[in-house]
RNA sequence: CGGAAAGUAGCGCAGUUGGUAGCGCACUACGUUCGGGACGUAGGGGUCGGGCGUUCGAGUCGCCUCUUUCCGACCA
């Protein structure tokens, strides 16, 4: 097989490229045939799949239930919350009729036209309204309150354009949606949540991200504030990964969710709402990917060690189950998700190759020679270092090894993040570095019109005002040259 | 919705002045291999996106149409 066409594009060489071409060949997903959606294929779900499992723990453990509402949404509810609807109705997908019916001329079926609903049902870009709408009947009290759903769900968004996993017509994500009795109660709640998004991503995707607020120009359609955590990516471009948004009042006024408080006053209630998607599983390949496929962290790696024999004949293969078979079950046993890959139909450089791509951590072969000297060979995906140990014990090794990679990707991903934050403020400065890629702190005014110029003249856009960076010594905006309201990070994003 | 490009085998592509539909990968069978993406031999697979036209003859030329991709505006 001619060894260029299975080689990924360079990295260095297009980004983008590279980026599908690693999704579509480590076997993550690919284009459907139905206009900008995904299909995620088995080993793309089974990433999906751990990233559900620890984050929904964690939702839990902050007194989050889950649940399930309505894919439809009356297209009354839309219009109940002027800026919701104002951010959404471009883009979403209608329900205009219930019923088909065969074509008259006998080829196919047609839209039976008598069968058209009275009124329209929108596919959920997202599931505020609907939700709200519910909790009215849910909430009378402050005994009542704090109410915390979430759901694991799919939502449309019929996107101009769409990129696999980072930008898709629909997706998967959870939505978290909370009733609070106070403000404070209801800030606390959009915090923590933030909080929880960015610990999953240091812990588990061995991913830093910078915490901050977006402008109000950025902020999710009707929210008072919102909260975001934006990882960069290896080109250093931001990708907002995760958001949490404090709404005020907003939508309890909009459906009228008032509750009685201990005062016995009628209040409406207070609402956060937060959301990750399958945009993680693209932040995940861009943030620790290399040329030779995906790196895996292995707390999220469905393979965490791959175990290959080489071997000549049945014989031969029989001793490597045994032996091999053994050490399988024996890391098992310690939690460790193993493949042992005795398969005949691919040649052991076919596997090394495939499961680099894949991101498995940590490989072990054994061939014949490492069978007379009692040895086995290790090499782990971070470093795609290799070396041959003796045969007992290696147990221990790789269980500290797995966690040694997973610290190590996250330092990694970590320094390069810091390396590539720059304060600067000039704006002249700043419109030549922005070119290269990576996160500006800047000086700014707060107004619309130096965001707005920033956009149009260097397609980068304020992401953040960032928690965690200094806020002393302000001094003035780098276009406008007025006093700066805060230190704001800048960059271009996906 | 603006700007650009492309539609030929499952995928990636070539196809000259119009003259029998090709290549690589993948697939099937058999054999040899197996410590970094193996090789040999033999196979199967096509309304060249669709329509109309020019022509003795169209993948190729003209017109129309559909679809997709890329670049913008929108967005987790």
């Amino acid at each position: 097989m001619a060894k260029e066409l299975k080689n990924l594009t360079k990295r260095s060489e297009d980004y983008s490229k590279w980026y599908n071409e690693l999704v579509v060949k480590a076997d993550l997903a690919e284009q459907s045939d139905v206009r900008g959606c995904m299909v995620i294929k088995p080993y793309g779900y089974a990433i999906w799949e751990r990233i559900q499992q620890d984050l929904d723990a964690r939702f839990k453990a902050t007194g989050v239930q889950n649940v399930q509402f309505p894919m439809l949404i009356p297209k009354s509810f839309l219009s109940k919350e002027a800026e919701h609807v104002e951010g959404f109705a471009k883009e979403c997908a209608v329900v205009t009729h219930y019923r088909l019916k065969a074509n008259e001329t006998g080829d196919g079926v047609v839209v039976d036209p008598t069968a058209k609903l009275e009124e329209e049902l929108i596919i959920r870009p997202t599931s505020e309204t609907t939700i709200w709408n519910t909790y009215r009947k849910w909430i009378h009290s402050w005994r009542d309150l704090p109410l915390c759903c979430n759901q694991w769900c799919n939502v449309m968004r019929w996107e101009m354009r769409t990129r696999l996993f980072l930008r898709t017509s629909e997706f998967l994500w959870q939505e978290g949606h909370t009733a609070h009795a106070t403000r404070e109660e209801a800030v606390e709640r959009t915090e923590q949540m933030l909080n929880v998004y960015a610990d999953f991503a240091k812990e588990v995707m061995a991913m830093p991200v910078v915490r901050g607020v977006k402008s109000e120009t950025e902020r999710f359609a009707g929210a008072l504030d919102t909260y975001t955590i934006e990882a960069m990516m290896q080109d250093g471009k931001a990708l907002q990964s995760g958001t949490s948004h404090f709404l005020g009042q907003n939508f309890g006024k909009a459906f009228n969710v008032q509750f009685v408080d201990k005062n016995n006053q009628l209040e409406y209630a207070w609402a956060t709402s937060w959301g990750v998607s399958t945009r993680l599983m693209g932040a995940l390949v861009m943030t620790h990917s290399d040329d030779n496929g995906l790196v895996l962290p292995p707390r999220l790696a469905p393979i965490q060690v791959v175990i290959v024999p080489i071997y000549k004949g049945d014989e031969e293969l029989n001793a490597f189950n045994e032996k091999l078979g053994a050490l399988a079950a024996r890391l098992e046993a310690r939690g460790i998700r193993v493949k042992y890959d005795n398969a005949d139909n691919k040649r052991p450089g076919f596997k090394f190759a495939d499961y680099e791509l894949k991101g498995v951590p940590v490989r072990l072969v054994m061939g014949g020679r490492d069978l007379e000297n009692g040895t086995i060979e290790l090499m782990r995906r971070d470093t795609l270092e290799k070396e041959t140990r003796t045969f007992e014990g290696i147990e221990d090794y790789v269980v500290n090894l797995l966690q040694e990679i997973q610290d190590n990707i996250y330092n990694k991903a970590k320094t390069y993040l810091d390396e590539h934050i720059y304060p600067c403020d000039n704006y002249e400065e700043f419109k030549e570095r922005i070119k290269e890629g990576g996160f500006f702190l800047c000086p700014w005014d707060g107004t619309e019109e130096t965001e707005a110029q920033i956009k149009a003249e260097t397609q980068a856009t304020i992401r953040c005002v960032p928690f965690g960076y200094s806020q002393d010594n302000l001094g003035v905006d780098m276009i406008s040259g007025k006093p700066a309201k805060c230190r704001v990070l800048i960059a271009r994003s996906y």
